[in-house]
DNA sequence: ATGGTGGCACAGCCA
């Protein structure tokens, strides 16, 4: 089994991509982030070329989740409970024996903005929807987009982002109180090389100079992580014509999980 | 260097 994450920054302009990248990895799970279209415009055709069904919870110009399967997903749910929100950033749906919950967290663009007390209030309720779903399903995936570098080790430099947005401490702690209902950062359970990302600022050269965040991650809970076999981040669709500014990145589960 | 680039949509927001 093998599941994939990857923010597109708009399908619109990456569908080709996207299909290039399920026909050369041939995921059986691909969830997606900021697709911004709204279902009406998905390209349902397409993405059943490439041999995969979709569920689609967009919306127009921003944000915007779906998930891909080989296989059709059953039981979605669209919306965190009792938390009030126009933003399509959510998607939680069963693929085989899997649940599959695809996040786009928000970005909270600065520390003393609306927007950040938005993302930790966003987080909060995520936290309840996270610790209900892992008490009725017995394989969990949480991932996608979370816009938040679990430590140091996922910034480029570290010093220069020092409390900024997306690593800063009211946000990890957020993060470390999901993980704590028992989830694990599957990336985080094998060796890996320093200095992997998987998010590079479209701006100022910064995917040539690794100049990074590791902000796209893939939570199991424990009895399933360890039928994790890799956690990687597959940085080739960033160096393509036109890329997102995220690059996918796959879990791969023994197939008795 | 307080900018830079990119998507959406056509000015300015969001990332």
């Amino acid at each position: 089994m093998k599941i994939s994450t990857w923010n597109v920054n708009s399908l619109r302009v990456r569908l080709e991509h996207v299909c290039d990248w399920l026909q050369n990895n041939q995921p059986d799970v691909l969830v997606l982030q900021e697709i911004k279209l709204t279902n009406d415009l998905f390209p349902h055709d397409e993405i059943a070329a490439c041999g995969y069904r979709a569920v689609a919870n967009g919306q127009k110009t921003y944000n915007g989740v779906a998930i891909l399967s080989r296989i059709e997903a059953a039981d979605p749910v669209f919306e965190l409970p009792d938390f009030e929100d126009e933003q399509r950033r959510v998607l939680a749906a069963t693929v085989g024996d899997y649940r599959v919950i695809d996040l786009y967290v928000p970005n909270g663009q600065t520390v003393d903005s609306d927007k950040y007390i938005y993302k930790l209030n966003w987080l909060a309720a995520l936290h309840d929807f996270l610790q209900a779903q892992l008490s009725m399903f017995p394989n969990v995936v949480v991932l996608g987009d979370f816009n938040i570098a679990p430590d140091d080790r996922d910034v480029h430099d570290p010093e220069s982002w020092q409390g900024n947005v997306l690593v800063s401490d009211a946000e990890r702690e957020a993060l470390t109180g999901i993980l704590d209902l028992g989830m694990v950062d599957l990336f985080r359970q094998f060796e890996q090389a320093d200095k992997i990302f998987s998010w590079w600022d479209y701006r100022a050269a910064a995917f040539r100079r690794n100049r990074g965040l590791r902000i796209d991650l893939i939570l199991a809970n424990k009895s399933l992580a360890e039928n994790c076999l890799s956690c990687a981040v597959d940085i080739e669709p960033r160096t393509l014509e036109r890329p997102s500014d995220h690059a996918p990145v796959s879990a791969i589960f023994s197939s008795n999980s």
